[in-house]
DNA sequence: TCTGTCGGACTGTCGGACAAACCCGGCAGC
DNA sequence: GCTGCCGGGTTTGTCCGACAGTCCGACAGA
């Protein structure tokens, strides 16, 4: 038998073709984004096929979130951002079932690096809005009530004043897993949550006055007491962070 | 007018209703890896809605990649790998202009962090896939062929040999974008052909010889290097990677 | 000017239909 | 007994036609 690459001999099921054809006339920009589709009679029309398989092509679109509805109404470009991948990202990690160490590996390079250059760049509302989650977190702590939501929107703002789109996109998952795997764990920690708020303290205050290195260390700091965290409630690195967050 | 909080009244559409219910199963577990699902009509039967439905619905999660089609049969429930996620991320980027400068800071966090690791853990057969894409990158400079490929190849290589599925996941759609962008533009450096090569080799060899230390540093300068010849082009770091890869 | 009504356009959903591909069991031939 | 061909049932891909609900703009009335 030769070598020879066999390729997939189906002819593409026309409604891939028409989720292709419309995805190629975003990205090459024919399409722009909050650009308003032609009616599905229309798309049918011009594709030459039923408006059944028209929809079918849409619905995978929509699915990732290349196109969306206005209102039930008229179909518009739009470009994916972070709430369609990142929860995405964070089903298939929980699917492979990854180890708290994985995630925390991760987290370990990247929110120090989102500290440091938020330092550099954040933008005034940016850091309002972390001083807001500060306070909410103290007031959480102070009321008994869980700041898991809290603490994965720290670390969301901290990436977002980076204006790291990159960053941003590659840490959400990790954070949408890691920290409330932590903090759903942590009630057994009772001085944890001070811990916690102190360290985020910290890595705002050095934000606030553009220190970068200060930013850095105290964010390190705070995600190696993560790890400490975790394994002093006698859990397994690499164990799954299970009952972790499936947003909806 | 009061407060009162009014809600979108919008009674979610019976194709999602489908995706969801779909989706959670297999969230669940109730529908595991690779089991089968019932065929079109009956799962039209079950849910009460008209297949028509039901398709629109198993596109939705059939483009979220957590159902697959085995050669044009029977559905299965498969999770969403690299293949599906990686490209999803990378389209997202292209479309929001992402910076060669963003790419860059995210992979000078990851690409050390993955060689350090994969230097600690890596089995012998990615150590061969590495020394055998060193080998086809030295043919390929030889040559005067274009290596985008093999550079891309190479970093998810070393990411896979971390064993680290987040890492992976984390930092694939980097990949995809930054190396294709520089080596597209690379021709114009000459010596920069041997110059990556030779930094390959070391991280391999550091690799090889489980010495964390040195395969983050060299990756860390390999890193460097890119930037310093995509300057060297003449080319703004805070431009857009155009003409990066699209993978279809 | 504001309000109520009307007609057109569009989406969401439905039922039915048919060709092609595939799976499976049976049956002849060696 | 094994191989290879054949026919039927099942399932998907695609199409057609239809209808209710909703949205939008136009238009008449107060």
């Amino acid at each position: 038998m030769t070598d020879v690459r066999i390729e997939r001999l189906t002819p593409a099921p026309a409604y891939q073709a028409v989720s292709r054809t419309l995805e190629r006339l975003i990205m090459s920009g024919q399409l722009k984004q909050g650009e308003a589709l032609p009616s599905e009679t229309e798309l049918a029309g011009r594709f030459g096929v039923n408006r059944s398989t028209v929809r079918e092509g849409i619905r995978q679109l929509e699915a990732q979130g290349l196109l969306r509805r206005d209102g039930r109404k008229r179909l518009l470009v739009s470009r994916p951002g972070q709430a369609e991948l990142a929860p995405s990202a964070s089903r298939a990690m929980l699917l492979e079932q990854v180890t708290f160490r994985e995630l925390w590996e991760v987290a370990l390079a990247l929110e120090p690096l989102a500290a440091g250059l938020a330092a550099e760049r954040h933008q005034h509302e940016l850091l309002q809005r972390l001083e807001a989650n500060l306070e909410e977190t103290e007031a959480a702590i102070a009321a008994g009530r869980s700041m898991v939501a809290l603490d994965t929107e720290f670390h969301s703002l901290v990436a977002a004043a980076t204006l790291n789109r990159a960053l941003i996109l590659a840490r959400e998952p990790i954070g949408l897993l890691l920290y409330p795997a932590c903090q759903a764990i942590g009630p057994q920690l009772p001085q944890s949550g001070s811990g916690l708020v102190e360290a985020h303290r910290q890595v705002v205050a050095a934000i606030g006055r553009r220190d970068r290195t200060a930013a850095t260390t105290w964010m390190a700091e705070h995600i190696t007491d993560l790890r400490r965290a975790w394994e002093l409630a006698r859990l397994d690195p690499d164990g799954s962070p299970t009952a972790a967050g499936q947003p909806a």
